[in-house]
RNA sequence: GGGCGAUUAGCUCAGGGGCCAGAGCGCCUCCCUUACAAGGAGGAUGUCGGGGGUUCGAUUCCCUCAUCGCCCA
């Protein structure tokens, strides 16, 4: 088969994808006497709304990693994908749709009209971003692709909640919560992002009750919510104010008295030492209303305009009340200065507007029972995180958790499995109750289901079993649950990943305690930064398309390089131009490839090493096996930032730059058996290295695979994906090999640097003499003096134990080793003396700091004796070299 | 205010109690050698953020400071 110059990503990715689904390899294998056992990832189900971004990229390289290197070792893999329903978010998408192509509102549709109107949406474009998670490479299970909002998943979550709610750690009331104005809606605690803002700190004066002259200023950010106060607090330690406490003050505009309290959590170096109370607006007014039993007073309709007794600001929306407030305070007078403030703003995830603290009626799970033993996975191991540091992230959240404010006033969501009777009694149902129906407990006529839908996340957090059928105890559930490994971005750790663990242990009671903890491995990875470290966002618009990277380089290259790029959970800083490492390294495997099979042609091998014993064989064989070693640690370890670097190496370092150099004038040779082992070796190397990389850079290295076994005559073998993980059959260690190549290669080495600094020519022939004081190397030199001189370019090569310089030739230094080369009388030597000088100045030191240690009873008697051997052998290394060093320069 | 991370070559980053401190990109010199010029050969470049400490020995461990970033309150 012949292998055009270059990879050609978008000829091949769309059929090599094609070929695994119809080769069945997604899905998991059937349990055999082979099997390794299972291994199960849940994909974190993206937005139905999302397109692919970095992060995205990122995280389904490292799950596709993981699931493909444990299916070619023979687990049965399971990677379930799907997406989440992404409440606010696509409701909000479709709104927008509806008003710009009908400028129709979604109430003026009506609900069941919308929602039809938000499936409509959802089947249309809702599986865009599964179809690019696919173009990367992924290798899930599309049988099982699963959406939050589908009819099992609600299932699943109708379960959930009405257990939650017989249990009592589901429960309703009136709370202050975070309220969306825009969205009209209650967001949850994690929902809300605090933004730094500068803003202004404004000093309002309110007067006091029956002394006309006499004032009270409190300090405040939100003068607005004046009207909804219901107390004035001051430190009672405070002088300024101390004789003010128990009398009242009067709201400015409405004239509402209010009391005016001691309070010692009052910070009497804030403002003024006073502030204004505001339970109905103000989490820590609330806190501080309680305690003194204070009236809550609500002044915010659902839409942010200001409601109730509001003098004349009512019905003005919140951001003009505050400006007609303030002008209005300063005219009268009681606005008694304003300060610049750096302060910190909730706004909302989704529409980015300010949050507005509002007392309302919702529903919230409780947390402290769930939260124990999901703190308990983690304290006692079977739980980990990776990087380790997460950990304290995940607890710090559990041992501090609220709860959990579950109810949306949206459409778009599972609605809130819970029937009113007509004195308003609830009843959480598994199965809907008809209107009129009798209410299990009262009996009287069930008159309405609870309006509301549920957060999100309240199905999300069963995405770990309820994928797999639960609440059934389904084969799928009985056979991979729970799961191995979850990877993931670091802004979900309480979000998702320490609720699906809540989940795991207080819904999977099917299961011992110790067998329901979700997942075994959460790996935190990395977050993708733009090349100046900044987060990329849509607002900035410093984003990195990966479909438009992997239009440009192909799959396997951005995977590759993203994993190249990326140390465990380290940030890192992504410049486009930077993923041409992955696409320069594919290139790299395919020239080697195409020239191995060019050596097949006709001359087939059956990828026998029996007759590999040159030294380059065995020495490549035996880097091989460590390379494997090493990579398959690697991995099972989920560093796969070092498999990757660890196969870079081997592939282009060792096989390319000296295996294929040193083996080419044996393929051309005129020793048959020296060739054939040559090609059985190539075989073998590219056939593991193909098997190795498959992970990282699956599209290429399964085209290549295809056209190896084409040249190798054999049929039928099955695609990379579905082969098995190299298992160093027939590999061993070479140490002596390693160590014999190495003297090779400071030779070859020290030739070229003559030739370069010399500028005599790189493949000019050359006479060479060597001088190999020390017996073993130069029975390698000896031994395999054809390889040497097919590398430097040697057109004979003598090997002595000692040699003089001849007359007109250069010299190089390598360790223990010197090298003369002749050439002719005119040759410019300044460079190679140059260089001879500076390392002459680099030994210096380097003895120095040897010689110092040597000198150091200390360091001699107390550090390991093997430390201090080899610190005497390399001493005897830089001495020799020094001499050789010196005696060439001397006599250049 | 609390926590976490980073600080190593011009840039992006590895490394790790003793290997003359590494890679990729960039830079300099040379080479179109039939696998690959998306390549090859050679070369230059570092007070390992500052200051203390532990140790025979610190770029690596500890403390502290500085700067930058993230998270929590």
């Amino acid at each position: 088969m012949e292998l055009p110059t270059r990879f050609e990503p978008k000829e091949h990715e769309g059929p090599v994808y094609a070929a695994w689904k119809a080769s069945g390899g997604f899905a998991p294998r059937a349990p055999s006497a082979r099997s390794r056992g299972t291994y199960a990832v849940m994909i974190p189900p993206p937005n139905v709304t999302g397109v692919l971004h970095m992060g995205h990229a990122l995280n389904n390289t490292i799950q596709d990693i993981c699931v493909r290197h444990r299916r070619m070792q023979g687990f049965e893999t399971l990677w379930v994908p799907g997406t989440d329903h992404a409440g606010i978010a696509t409701q909000a998408v479709v709104e927008k749709k509806l008003f710009a192509e009908k400028k129709l509102r979604r109430q003026e549709l009506g609900r069941e009209a919308f929602l039809a109107e938000v499936w409509k949406w959802k089947e249309e474009h809702g599986s865009k971003i599964l179809e690019q998670l696919a173009r990367l490479g992924s290798s899930c299970d599309w049988s099982r692709t699963r959406f939050t909002l589908e009819d099992g998943m609600s299932r699943a979550v109708r379960e959930s909640f009405v257990r939650l709610y017989e249990k009592g750690l589901v429960y309703r009331g009136a709370r202050l919560v975070n309220w969306d104005c825009v969205l009209e809606t209650a967001v949850s605690d994690d929902e809300i992002e605090m933004v730094e803002r500068k803003d202004k700190l404004y000093f309002i004066k309110y007067a006091i009750h029956g002394q006309p002259e006499r004032f009270i200023t409190v300090a405040t950010t939100r003068p607005e919510t004046m009207f909804g106060d219901t107390g004035i607090a001051v430190n009672g330690a405070d002088e300024r104010w101390s004789d003010l406490v128990g009398q009242q003050a009067t709201i400015p505009f409405i004239g509402r008295a209010i009391p005016i309290l001691a309070d010692e959590s009052v910070e009497a170096k804030f403002g003024t030492g006073a502030v204004k109370i505001t339970p109905g607006h103000d989490p820590a007014d609330y806190e501080r209303g309680a305690r003194f039993k204070l009236p809550i007073v609500n002044i915010l309709a659902k839409n942010g305009v200001l409601v109730g007794d509001c003098g004349p600001f009512t019905g003005l929306p919140r951001e003009k009340a505050r400006s007609e407030l303030l002008k209005q305070l300063e005219a009268q007078g009681l606005l008694e200065k304003t300060q610049d403030l750096v302060h910190n703003v909730p706004l909302s995830d989704r529409s980015k507007s300010v949050i507005e603290p509002l007392v309302s009626e919702q529903w919230f799970v409780k947390m402290k029972p769930l939260a124990e033993p999901a703190i308990a996975a983690a304290k006692s191991g079977k739980l980990r995180f990776q990087p380790e540091r997460w950990q304290n992230v995940y607890l710090a959240w559990l041992e501090n958790v609220h709860d959990w404010c579950i109810s949306r006033q949206l459409w778009w969501g599972h609605r809130i499995p819970v029937w009113y009777d007509e004195d308003g009694v609830p009843c959480a149902s598994r199965t809907d109750l008809a209107l009129g129906s009798p209410h299990p407990k009262t009996g009287k006529p069930i008159v309405r289901q609870d309006e509301d839908v549920l957060d999100t996340w309240a199905s999300s957090w069963l995405w770990p079993f309820a994928t797999l059928g639960w609440p059934d105890r389904t084969p799928d559930l009985e056979r991979f649950y729970p799961t191995q490994f979850l990877s993931t971005a670091r802004d979900i750790i309480y979000l998702w990943v320490a609720r699906m663990v809540m989940a795991g242990y207080e819904f999977c009671d099917h299961l011992a305690l110790d067998k329901r903890c979700p997942f075994e491995v959460v790996n935190v990875h990395a977050t993708v930064l733009d090349a100046q470290g900044r987060r990329m966002s849509k607002s900035l618009g410093n984003g990195i398309d990966p479909l438009e990277m992997i239009e440009k380089y192909g799959a396997d290259a951005v995977r590759y390089s993203l994993i190249l790029l990326t140390r465990e959970g380290q940030d890192t800083k992504l410049a486009p131009d930077r993923l041409e490492q992955g696409w320069r390294f594919g290139n790299k495997v395919w020239n080697a490839t195409r020239f191995v099979l060019g050596q097949m042609q006709g001359e087939r091998t059956d990828g026998s090493l029996a007759s590999a014993v040159a030294l380059e064989d065995r020495w490549i064989l035996s880097r091989l096996e460590r390379t494997r070693v090493g990579v398959t640690r690697a991995l099972e370890e989920y560093r796969l930032n070092d498999a990757a670097t660890e196969l870079y190496k081997f592939v282009w370092n060792d096989f390319c730059d000296w295996y294929l150099e040193l083996v080419k004038s044996r393929l051309s040779g005129s020793d048959p058996r020296s060739a054939a082992a040559a090609r059985g070796t190539l075989a073998r190397v590219i056939a593991d290295s193909l098997a190795l990389l498959h992970p990282f850079t699956p599209y290429m290295t399964e085209v290549l695979w295809g056209a190896l076994n084409e040249t190798l005559g054999r049929k039928g073998a099955p695609l990379l994906m579905n082969s098995d993980w190299p298992d160093g059959q027939g590999l061993a260690i070479d140490a002596g090999a390693e160590a014999d190549m190495g003297v090779i290669q400071s030779l070859v080495g020290a030739v070229r640097s003559i030739r370069a600094l010399t500028m005599v020519g790189e493949r000019k022939p050359l006479v060479a003499v060597v001088s190999a004081p020390r017996e073993a190397e130069r029975r390698v030199l000896l031994e395999h003096a054809a390889s040497a001189r097919a590398l430097a370019f040697l057109e004979s090569m003598e090997v002595r134990e000692r040699a003089q310089r001849p007359a007109s030739s250069a010299a190089a230094v390598a360790g223990g080793l010197e090298a003369f080369v002749q050439l002719g009388a005119d040759v410019d030597l300044e460079k190679l003396k140059a260089v001879f000088k500076q390392r002459l100045e680099k030994l210096a030191g380097a003895l120095g700091q040897i010689d110092g240690k040597l000198a150091n009873k200390n360091f001699v008697e107390r550090a390991d004796p093997e430390v201090v051997a080899a610190e005497r052998a390399r001493r005897e290394e830089l001495v020799l070299e020094r001499e050789l060093l010196e005696r060439n320069l001397a006599g250049l």
